[in-house]
DNA sequence: CTGAAAGCGCTTACAG
DNA sequence: CTGAAAGCGCTTACAG
């Protein structure tokens, strides 16, 4: 049987309560009594039970997080510098998948009774509208958005407007004057305000810069290796084809540089490739790339999480910077 | 102020224990009765308690993953399989890492206290030592481990040292005679079942064919798009390098590809490569490899677990298949 | 089909 | 520094 805290506290001549407050390091213990009560509880194998502690404690010291998917390279990455410093602090990570639309809906459904399972939820990549924000709030949740700055809560994320603009700026600096972008629709039809962000970069560069932008020289779906397949294909079919495009992720571009190479188009002869996020494998392969700091901005999110509650009422936004990396598939037409 | 059972209960005018019944589908509750409590448990915005729940019920409908790393593609798969899975059947997931073998040490001397906060454990690459499994299975857990025969638990893997024969053989039968394998060795100094086996596998087709294995075959460390750059460096400047080399991951693969291409080794003219996963970007790359359902481990190691107590006492332990995909790395030498 | 009551195992004021 | 006691909010036999 399960040792209990009676069962320490019988064996060591206490009470529950000196049992409670010697295992759990507080103040105003004996340190002899503290010894004591800890090595009975060894002894014993004793745990507190997780239940108990949180009806009794009101807190689980566990916290949540939401996102699209976990098994891209990305949300991977986000992942592993959330969990390091949650597990640094001594907190649990329980993680909730919102895919499709449905999955999407049936998590906001349930958010509410989460309520008393985690302390504090960490929003990756999902964008709540003002109304199931605000459900979120009135649930009582700590939140933090990772991904889009969130009115109303602490938020962190990349400028994807400006990233996209520097991306798109560095092809018109190489002379493209016929420029591409691939991954602005996702298979849900949500809007993601990420996607919209970038492309408003790629549109106020070609407009800063006077280059019109053709509506079929948005490429692609989704921000896989598929879509970047799927892209390579559009464009090949294409009779003006774009002489340089920008793709929304590192795994599209590199999707692309397969399936181009397997079309015979060259690149950067025929064609310059500039994707986003800086992929493990995107030196590798010679991408060029704007790279965000996607672990950090896990391990930052988890910071600010733990930080609760210290935070200002309202939404305090924070910007990581994203950085040009120039490699050997972006390079002058010809 | 969160409402209570007793606030439905009184509301709805019924006692808790009806409410309980009602909210969770149990038989016996008249259906008018069931209606009024669920409208009226709508209305004021009723959740159950979580922590109250868990002591008064003893589950908690949550699974435990601990895996060594989640930022590398084959566990980011094997997340998004099971948490499919999981949250299909309603369960959560809570995530442990385990990279190093400092935090390896510290989730086991953990793991007992767990007990409470769990309904069962996975095991993902996870390997404990005799004395460990032992300590888990007593602390009470539902084990399941995927990634290698466990006794006395359920179990999950593909088979290593076949694996690693085939891929060896698919080699041979090209014609090389001298044959290297990389990602032998790992940071951590433990001993991975994993890599034994297909060192194993490797060796045990070399010696079928008759063939010698030099020692310094034996190339690369980790299995990361790093450790496959550093394996082509040390081949690099052997004075009588392997002419193909079994990598144990497609990440370290292309690495090794890229690599390769920097230092003006072709492949395969100079060099044939083959892989094991068949990541998402091994078609793109063109890389021959060793495929597994990676992703189908992971929702069958979920589904195991959620079909306890169903399980035969002791380890059952299933098998998943294999198979050699030859694409345009590997080829005879010249 | 429904209710009264015990019990799950902690934490936290409140006293001393 | 320590203990007695209330309270957290459910679930589950046991009766009826």
């Amino acid at each position: 049987m399960r040792a209990t805290i009676e069962d320490v506290a019988r064996e060591a001549e206490v009470s529950v309560a000196t049992v409670s407050r010697a295992l759990r390091g507080m103040d105003h213990v004996a340190e002899s009594t503290r010894r004591r009560v800890v090595e009975t509880a060894q002894r014993l194998g004793y745990a507190p039970h997780f239940g108990a502690s949180v009806l009794a404690g009101g807190v689980t010291r566990t916290i949540g997080l939401v996102a699209p998917y976990f098994n891209i390279w990305y949300t991977s990455q986000i992942l592993a510098g959330v969990e390091e410093v949650l597990s640094a602090a001594g907190h649990d990570l329980v993680i909730f998948a919102a895919d499709t639309p449905v999955n999407r809906d049936r998590f906001l459904a349930r958010a509410h009774s989460l309520r008393t399972r985690i302390d504090g939820l960490l929003l990756v990549d999902f964008f709540p509208d003002i109304d199931q924000l605000q459900r979120l709030i009135e649930s009582g949740h700590n939140l933090v958005a990772l991904g889009e700055d969130l009115d109303r809560i602490p938020s962190l994320s990349i400028d994807n407007c400006d990233a996209a603009y520097r991306a798109t700026r560095h092809l018109i600096e190489l002379g493209h004057t016929a420029i591409g972008i691939a991954g602005g629709h996702q298979v849900s039809l949500d809007p993601s305000p990420v996607l919209a962000a970038r492309i408003d970069g790629y549109q106020g560069a070609l407009a800063d810069a006077g280059l019109e932008e053709p509506g079929d020289y948005r490429l692609g779906g989704m921000l896989t290796v598929a879509g970047g397949r799927q892209a390579i294909d559009e464009l090949a079919v294409q009779s003006a084809p774009p002489t340089a495009v920008f793709f929304m992720s590192d795994e599209m571009a590199m999707g692309a540089l397969a399936q181009a190479r397997r079309l015979g188009i060259e690149v950067p002869g025929d064609l310059s490739i500039i994707g986003f996020d800086d992929h493990d494998l995107a030196e590798a392969t010679g991408l060029s790339t704007m790279r965000q700091p996607v672990r950090q901005l896990g391990s930052l999110a988890a910071e600010k999480m733990l930080s609760f509650p210290d935070h200002e009422a309202g939404g305090i936004h924070e910007l990581m910077p994203v950085e040009l990396v120039v490699r050997d598939t972006s390079a002058p037409p010809r």
